[in-house]
DNA sequence: GCTTTGGATCGGTTTTTTCTATGTAATGGG
DNA sequence: CCCATTACATAGAAAAAACCGATCCAAAGC
């Protein structure tokens, strides 16, 4: 494919400058024949005459010898340049790091944790993605995504996960649901109510899961695709849900109101943390994107102490 | 200096591209523990995983890697694109050609050459300088130029020199000169008159060295730096001057005429031709204008045959 | 004519690259 | 559950290359 080495050319460009083979060979500490060698390969390669050699007082580049020069070195500066930026990419804390979050708790408390970072590392390019469990394992895996914010729900053994916060389940009904105002109920009480679904592949299970192991089974009258929907559902009178990520509003897009009621059952909670590839070293802005998190309990801010930290 | 090689950024962006070793290996034509190797030879040296290896069903991509892989690409597109100039150079009638000219012929007939060979030639970046015999030998060496029209006078064995016109010397005189309208004048008589000199390195002495052959020495009455000049003088009546560059026209710039008057001594003329260094071989771009030079008879369209074409 | 200079060439050594063969871990079919 | 398959890693040997010291050679300068 190639039919010089980065190598030559260095050797090539030495000696062009210096007009000189010796004095090329001192700088680049290798020997004479090393530079005489490289030189006469390239000119071999490419069919060019690069120098005049002047017998017993050096040799000056020919014309063609020159116009090769001046792009050589533009070449070299640039494949240079790639060593510092792999370099800096895996001792500084820069280049691009590529998040991915569950959407429900994403727009909770991400954005002031992606203000924090972005402020204390400006030189990181911040992307981050929404994608439900399944899209999140599968980016995980094929280094779509570096780190991810999502629940401890069907993570395969290859996946590390570091749990930040604890999100127990709770149920939630309109304001002027029958329930509403109880502040906790019983699932025994919820299924004679229609429920509202959240109809995504991971989370529809776990919900229904909630109720087989009380040996329940609830009337979903509804399912929707989006949180949002599903407030606004619940909110006009279709249904009880069930929610882990915290209420931050207890008004649909619409206006009506909610209300959050307490599962007096004992439900296990979820808990959402961070989740890299076990088999990947992790980069030194994920790294410090970890430390972040981990070092602060980044959810007490937003949420007032609703769940409880960590696992 | 370069902890990389060309090498393995290739078969690391094949690899990286295909997500596989094994067809990497394949399309490279290379053994798989070669793609392998300089895999591992770039993780190491530049202190990052490139990837994600996945037992028995490929690897993939970590996000380093694909930044990596990103910035591979181009600069192996560059790589590419200098080995095509390279090769371009030294087949394809381009680049940059670079010449130099005597100055007191190079304004008659260049002009209309370049033009040709512009037009013939499009690809090609033409650069023409002009210099006196001493700056135009050392240019050659020192490969500032390729090729040179000049004359042949001083021309060191290591240049290679082909005559492409004679120009015999001749003398000028003022139109009031009192031997204006002779036609044909002798050296002898000449020197009666003073003279007026082309005062540059190696012009001088030949001019003064045509009358020392005959064993006169003429009254120097000016010495000036450029031909336009000699014609203003000569034309003012400060005296004669000798020159081997057909007048293309009889009048000085501030509008005072001049005449010719061929010698009737037997002056050796002056040869014209194209001169490179005899260890150079010539670029495609030169070798174009050299045959185009050659061809035709450059300086018979301008000056109407008054020299002799060829040594 | 002798010395100096500086690139080219020659052999031999070391290093790098590449290959074949094999190991190994996960996947998938029966 | 076993076994064949897949695909990357590793080991060891062979081939290629890069490199070096020594020497050669041509020109320049004293």
């Amino acid at each position: 494919m190639f039919h010089f080495t980065l190598k030559q050319l260095r050797y090539f460009t030495v000696a062009g400058e210096l007009s000189s083979v010796t004095l090329a060979s001192r700088k680049l500490h290798v020997s004479q024949p090393s530079i005489s060698a490289a030189i006469q390969q390239i000119e071999e390669t490419t069919g060019l005459q690069l120098f005049v050699r002047h017998h017993a007082q050096g040799l000056s580049l020919t014309p063609s010898g020159k116009q090769l020069l001046v792009r050589a070195k533009q070449l070299l500066r640039e494949a240079e340049g790639l060593e510092q930026f792999a370099v800096s990419l895996s001792e500084d804390i820069a280049g691009e790091l590529r998040l991915v979050a569950f959407p429900t708790f994403a727009p909770v408390f991400l954005p002031q944790l992606l203000r924090r970072y972005a402020d204390a590392y400006p030189a990181v390019s911040l992307l981050c993605h929404e994608e439900t469990q399944v899209d999140i394992v599968k980016g995980l895996n094929q280094g779509e995504f570096e780190l991810a914010f999502t629940y401890d729900l069907q993570i395969p053994v290859n996946i590390d996960f570091t749990p930040l916060h604890c999100f127990p389940a709770y149920a939630v009904v309109a304001e002027d649901h029958p329930l509403s105002g109880r502040g906790q109920v019983k699932l025994a009480e919820l299924v004679e109510y229609p429920m509202v679904l959240l109809d995504w592949p991971q989370s529809r299970e776990y919900f229904l899961s909630i109720f087989e192991t009380l040996e329940l089974k609830p009337q979903v009258a509804y399912r929707a695709k989006s949180l949002d929907m599903i407030r606004g559902l619940v909110a006009n009178g279709f249904g009880f849900s069930l929610f882990n990520t915290p209420l931050t509003t207890d008004k649909a897009f619409d206006g009506r109101r909610l209300t959050a009621l307490q599962l007096e059952d004992d439900v296990r909670p979820l808990s959402m943390g961070l989740a890299c590839l076990k088999g990947l070293r992790l980069s030194p802005a994920a790294e410090a994107l970890r430390d972040l998190a981990l070092g602060s309990d980044v959810t007490a801010a937003v949420l007032g102490h609703k769940g409880s930290k960590k696992r």
